[in-house]
RNA sequence: GGAGAGGUGGCAGAGUGGUCGAAUGUACCUGACUCGAAAUCAGGCGUACUGCAAGGUACCGUGGGUUCGAAUCCCACCCUCUCCGCCA
């Protein structure tokens, strides 16, 4: 949630800003709202203070057992007024919440400007991709002959799930815990395990409700009548800080979890249907950190250097790009994504997305520190994939692929694939 | 699923219609005492909005209601705990 003296000081700012990301903010509605505000709320304060006064009157002239009848008519004369007041002024205020709650965060001062996915920008490449000599297969069919079994998904629950045997199975588990392996012990991230279902009002204080609530499945159930299955862990692990104050040297935070993400992909229809390149249920390591202000740049850098360091250990060849404006998360202030080299189709695609939150979040969700003069501070809030495990299982089907039809394990793995080196296509 | 108890400031814990944003204890901060610390004493110590300031307004799980006035009464909901049953 933007910092509602912003708009209130400095709307031009904001609308700029907002038309960097595409989108289109009429800032004379919310400037007609807030001015009727501003007199409605002085009013109706003055009236309630005026109420207050009296009615402490009473109480006073009651407990020396005098006539208050005259000062009780006084109070009744404005009740009517004040009633209307209040529930206009309610009625106002959640009409401009909903209107702030509505607005993405501000880009970054060093985010280019953009339209679409078009005008982000490269910033580095590592490695170099493989030369067949053959002509590599996708994933799909590379993974049919190890155990990753498609149909039988749809059997079970539709389009867009996925259902792994044997050592396809197994390699998948043994990404993700190598995964968490390297973030706990080599960069310091501790392990956390979370809920895979929250409420409403989390998935408002990281940015998914109230404006993207299409992308979640809903459960019926909890709060609001529902719960809600969570798209990323950056969502029940950001939340950690909602109604929280924490010293300031708590700061930083720095977890990892290791969760199932859920996705509708209401409006993707079309997009990557064959595979696994987009599901409903995907597992995801998460890397989220709640930092102080000032570090918070800083730990962008570092954060997305992490997620970085498992694709290279993986040696699976990868871009590093930095959103543009336009092309941006609801919540974020900057995004670097990582995209690893797919040899099927001979491009680069996403498999982290690293984002600095800024204050974004905190203020939603109300995440605070005390700062040096005890002063109560938003926090900021950082996550990013280190990786996503169903894509960097995609990406380790096609870039290891062998002619005979097995897959040779990346090195880095073997320890966690108990010493196996070669997985071999099931009979 | 059944029965009961309860949600108040960092924590503990009073408060059952009026001068209560809220006693008291504890933690914390400042000062005094001390060589220093402990102990003791004095003062301070919630959040947000608003105002140049004095101040004002709102907040006692959440949302409604009653009343001139609600932490306190009524209704609904959420959550926590205890016991019994069932259960991975």
């Amino acid at each position: 949630m933007l910092d509602i003296q912003l708009l209130r000081n400095n709307i031009e700012l904001v609308s700029a800003a907002l038309a960097g990301r595409g989108m289109s903010f009429d800032p004379s509605r919310f400037q007609a709202l807030e001015a009727e505000r501003k007199g409605l709320q002085t009013r109706t304060q003055d009236l309630q203070a005026r109420r207050n006064a009296l009615s402490k009157q009473i109480g006073m002239l009651k407990a020396r057992g005098e006539d208050a009848s005259e000062v009780m008519t006084e109070v009744g004369t404005t009740a009517d007024e004040l009633k209307r007041n209040e529930l206009a002024l309610a009625a106002l205020l959640d009409e401009i919440n909903a209107i702030v709650a509505s607005l993405p965060n501000l880009p970054h001062e060093s985010v280019p400007r953009g339209r679409d996915e078009s005008d982000n920008v490269e910033i580095l490449r590592w490695g170099s991709p493989r030369a067949f000599d053959f002509e590599p297969l996708d994933h799909v069919d590379v993974g049919a002959r190890l155990g990753l079994d498609l149909e039988m998904a749809v059997k079970l629950s539709g389009a867009r799930f996925a259902v792994m045997r044997g050592g396809v199975a197994r390699l998948h588990r043994a990404l993700a815990q190598f995964m968490l392996d390297v973030h706990t012990r080599e960069h310091g991230y501790t392990e956390v395990y979370v809920p895979y279902m929250v409420n409403a009002a989390s998935m408002f204080g990281t940015g998914q409700l109230p404006k993207f609530e299409e992308d979640l499945f809903a459960v019926p159930r909890g709060d609001d009548g529902r719960l809600f299955l969570i798209p990323t862990s950056e969502v029940p692990v950001t939340n950690f800080m909602r109604n929280e104050t924490v010293a300031a040297d708590a700061l930083p935070m720095k977890y990892v979890g290791h969760t199932p993400c859920f996705r509708s992909e209401a409006g993707s229809y079309g997009r990557d249907t064959r595979g696994m390149i987009r599901q409903h249920q995907f597992d995801k390591v998460e890397l989220v950190r709640i930092e102080h202000p000032e570090h918070s740049w800083a730990a962008l850098e570092e954060l997305s250097s992490h997620a970085e360091a498992v694709l290279r250990k993986l040696e699976l060849p990868y871009r590093k790009i930095v959103l543009c404006t336009g092309d941006m998360g609801f919540s974020s202030a900057k995004t670097y994504d990582l995209e690893v080299w797919l040899p099927a189709q001979k491009t680069y695609r996403e498999i982290s997305s690293c984002s600095n939150c800024g204050d974004f979040q905190a203020r939603r969700m109300q995440g605070r520190f005390k700062s040096g003069q005890g002063k109560n501070e938003f926090v900021h809030t950082l996550n990013g994939s280190g990786l996503a495990v169903g894509r960097t299982l995609v990406a380790i089907l096609e870039n290891y692929q062998q002619a005979d039809g097995s897959l040779s394990v990346p090195k880095a793995l073997v320890p966690w694939m108990g010493g196996v080196e070669i997985l071999d296509p099931l009979r």
